[in-house]
DNA sequence: ATTGAATTTGACCAATCGGTCAAAAGAACG
DNA sequence: CGTTCTTTTGACCGATTGGTCAAATTCAAT
């Protein structure tokens, strides 16, 4: 059940200055981490206690300080390694390939992270809300600069009438906000739609949605 | 610049079993819930403390619990007030108006609504990341009654074919997704986009974006 | 089997948590 | 003015917070 996620991973075989890490060491970091991406994506960095975690990972609170060294260190690493694994597939949209397929294919790969990975999308979420303490740094150069190169491309689509008009930007808003919705608001959308898993159709909705915004003529 | 939120008012002018409340009672508990609703909507219920609230209200912390009898109270007060104001623009929708009409004006409402109430919104959004532990039985209750008939109404449309077909639960989570995305993410959307207002770009987008998903033919 | 390093933990710390309480200060009213 | 009721606060409480540390235990390599 609780898999290594592909995500969040304390996994590197080294460490930051370059000592090579033990298995013992290998394994605690990743229960740790997957133990802190719980706890902090229910409650966020400040409400999430060391207890918590140390009890989810089923290891003792001085353990934890042994393999990090603070709470912040956990939620950073998370952050990071989730940062990457976000972004990727924004990188992916290819320029010369078939606009609406490759803004379908986006879709559908957001869609597939908000549900293999809903707890990283909370994660990221609550760091939001709270303003972005640790990360808008990051958002104001490398996330703004992607954003920025994507919507000149979707720019060129649509002047070339391969994709009907579209503010690019608030495009890329919403394939955000429909997508993680999913992740986010997940007892919601259970407690209005019963118990089924709303994936399958989710993803018939925004095809459909994507297609007709984005079809040309 | 901290007006009287429509949304959130600890003004009645009444307590519960009806005793009658002085100005002072009035004001303070209101300056109250406007600090409560900053501090949590920002940390969640967790991670928001007395002393922030505290400081936020400019009140002593015996004085705050002079008012509520605890945090939890303050939390429940500003979820109530909050659950009206959020789901009146949905019962408004008319099943006897003009579909696209009907359904841009909502839309249009609750992009309203995020704009001039973030911190609300935020505070919902807390709540549902954190399993809406003090709301889930209304959500599978009053919310999912009210999203059923509403769903109903859209499908009548489709199938009248006013409208394009289209999914009508899915159809409201999408509104709710875009709309609310403009307050929680608003960090995110500010530090992508520069420091200029969203939301009239924003209104035009998400016009576009409903208006291509539903019109038939 | 021994040894040295890696790992684990119980006990502990100062700071902060939500909340209480009695007493002081302020307001209202005759 | 005095009196009564409302409001405010400083001091305090037990519990929990993130984090430390020395000692104990386990591990890996000889």
């Amino acid at each position: 059940m609780t898999e290594t996620s592909a995500i969040a991973q304390g996994a590197a075989r080294r460490t930051a200055n370059g000592k090579s890490r033990t298995r013992i060491q290998l394994r605690n970091r990743e229960r740790i981490l997957q133990a802190a991406l719980q706890v902090f994506s229910q409650y966020g960095f400040r409400g999430a206690t060391l207890d918590q975690i140390a009890g989810e990972s089923g290891l003792s609170k001085p353990n934890l300080l042994y393999y990090f060294p603070s709470k912040e260190a956990m939620h950073q690493d998370l952050l990071q390694a989730l940062l990457t694994a976000w972004l990727d597939p924004l990188r992916a949209l290819d320029a010369s390939g078939d606009p609406l397929e490759e803004i379908l294919a986006y879709v559908k790969r957001k869609l597939e992270l908000a549900r293999d990975y809903p707890r990283e999308s909370r994660l990221f979420a609550n760091e939001i809300l709270q303003g972005a303490p640790r990360i808008l740094p990051i958002l104001e150069t490398d996330l703004r600069v992607l954003v920025d190169e994507t919507a000149e491309t979707i720019r060129g689509w649509c002047a070339a009438g391969r994709l009907a008009p579209v503010d690019p930007v608030h495009l890329i808003f919403s394939i955000w906000a429909l997508t993680q919705h999913y992740a986010d608001f997940q007892v919601q959308v259970t407690a209005v739609l019963g118990q089924d898993n709303p994936f399958e159709a989710a993803e018939a909705h925004l095809e459909t949605l994507f297609r007709r915004l984005l079809t040309p003529g």
